[in-house]
DNA sequence: TAATCTACCTAACGTTTGTTAGAATTTTAC
DNA sequence: GTAAAATTCTAACAAACGTTAGGTAGATTA
C-alpha cells in the first residue's frame, strides 16, 4: 500500500519534471498534453491517473518554486548577520536555484500568467509579499548605513531582474562554477562596474 | 489610391498595437484571434484583410523591436564618446524603449519563442549579434581601463537583464520620470549599492 | 449612373486541444 | 494461482482554435 502510493508520487514527480523542461522550451501554450505524454513514453489520457489537469501541472510547478523562495527569505531574515550579508546570501540563493532547478524557475518566471484565475491571484500575492519583504530588507540596510542611499524599489527590481538571465545562460559547458558566478554577480551589483 | 493605402496601413498599425497589449497581458498562446478582434470592435475573419496570419503579427512586433535595438547600438558604436558613456547611453535607451513601447518590448522578450521555425532562427541570430557586439563594447571598455576587470559576458547579461523589470514596473503613477529612472539604474549598475 | 474597390460581414472548414469513459493489462497481495 | 488493485490503453467527446470562401454595404471613380 505504502509502496503504491510512493510509486504514484514518483510518477507524478517525473511528469512535473518533464513538463517543466517542455514548458521551458516551448512555453505552456506551446506544449500539448500529447507532447508531454510522448516525452514520458505514454498516452496523453494515461497521465490523468496521476494529475488532475494541465493547469494543475503549471500550478504545482509555480507554487513549489514560489514557496521555495519565500521560505529561504524567511531563513535569511532571522539570521543574525549584516544586511549586506543578507543581500549577498539572497543573491547566492537565486543563482543556485536557477542552476539546480533551472526549468522550474524558468517556467515560473515566464508562464505564471497562464495560471487559472484564483491561483493567479494567489500567486501574485505571494510575489508581492516576497518583493515587499525584500524591499524592507534593503531599506533597513540603507538606514543602517550599510548600503548606498538608492531608491529601494529600484534597487529591489534591478537586483531581482539582473539575476534572471542566469537561468537561460548557465550550462555546465560554460566552465564557470556556481560559486564563481555568484561572486561575479555580487561584485557587479554591489561594487558596480565603473572604475 | 494613396489614401486607401494609408488607411489600410493605419488599421494594420492599430491591430499590431492592440495585439501587443493583449499578448503582453495574456501571452501569445493565451490570446485568440477572436479576443483580438473583439478588442478592435470587429470580427476575427475581418482582420485577415489586413494581416496574413497570427504568426505574422508576432513576427512584425518582434522584428520591429529587435531592429530598433540594433540600429541604436550602431549609432552608439560610431559616436566618438568614451566606452563608459556608450554604456550609459545604451542603458538610457533600454529604459526609454520600455517606457515608450512597453507592450512591444514585453512581447518580444517573452513570446519570441513562439515565432515560426525560420523566423525564430533569424531572430536568435539577431539577438546573438546584439549581444556579441555589446560584449565587445564592454571588453573594449575594460581594456581601455574605463571599466573594472569583470567577466564581460557576466557584465553583459547582468546589465541587459537588470533592465527588463522596467517594462512591467514603470507606469506614470509611480511618479518617477524616465530620466530619474535611468539615472538611478545607471548609478546602481555602474557604482554598485555597497557603501 | 454604372462599375470598381475597400472594408467588413456571416458561415463554415478542418485541426488541435484538454479531457472523459470504459476496457485491457500489468503489478501486487494472499 | 487467483483475486484485487494499480496503471495504462483505445476511442471518442465537445470546445476552441486559426483560417478560408463568398457575400454585402458603402465609398470612390469613370
Amino acid at each position: 500500500m505504502g509502496t503504491l502510493t510512493k510509486n504514484k508520487t514518483e510518477k507524478l514527480d517525473q511528469i512535473l519534471k518533464e513538463a517543466a523542461k517542455l514548458f521551458r522550451q516551448k512555453g505552456f501554450g506551446g506544449t500539448s498534453m500529447r507532447d508531454l505524454a510522448a516525452q514520458l513514453g505514454m498516452e496523453a489520457a494515461s497521465m490523468y491517473y496521476h494529475i488532475g489537469s494541465k493547469d494543475e501541472i503549471l500550478e504545482k510547478i509555480c507554487f513549489e518554486v514560489a514557496n521555495n523562495y519565500i521560505e529561504h527569505l524567511e531563513e535569511i531574515e532571522i539570521q543574525e548577520t549584516s544586511f549586506l550579508d543578507k543581500l549577498k546570501e539572497l543573491i547566492r540563493f537565486h543563482v543556485r536555484m536557477m542552476i539546480v532547478n533551472g526549468s522550474e524557475v524558468s517556467v515560473t518566471n515566464h508562464d505564471w500568467k497562464y495560471l487559472t484565475k484564483e491561483k493567479l491571484a494567489t500567486f501574485k500575492e505571494l510575489r508581492k509579499l516576497y518583493e515587499t519583504r525584500l524591499e524592507t530588507l534593503i531599506s533597513a540596510g540603507i538606514e543602517a548605513g550599510e548600503l548606498a542611499a538608492v531608491n529601494p524599489q529600484v534597487a529591489l527590481f534591478t537586483i531581482l531582474s539582473s539575476l534572471r538571465w542566469v537561468e537561460y545562460w548557465w550550462k555546465p559547458q560554460r566552465g564557470i562554477s556556481a560559486k564563481e558566478l555568484e561572486n561575479n554577480i555580487i561584485t557587479l551589483l554591489l561594487k558596480g562596474i565603473e572604475k
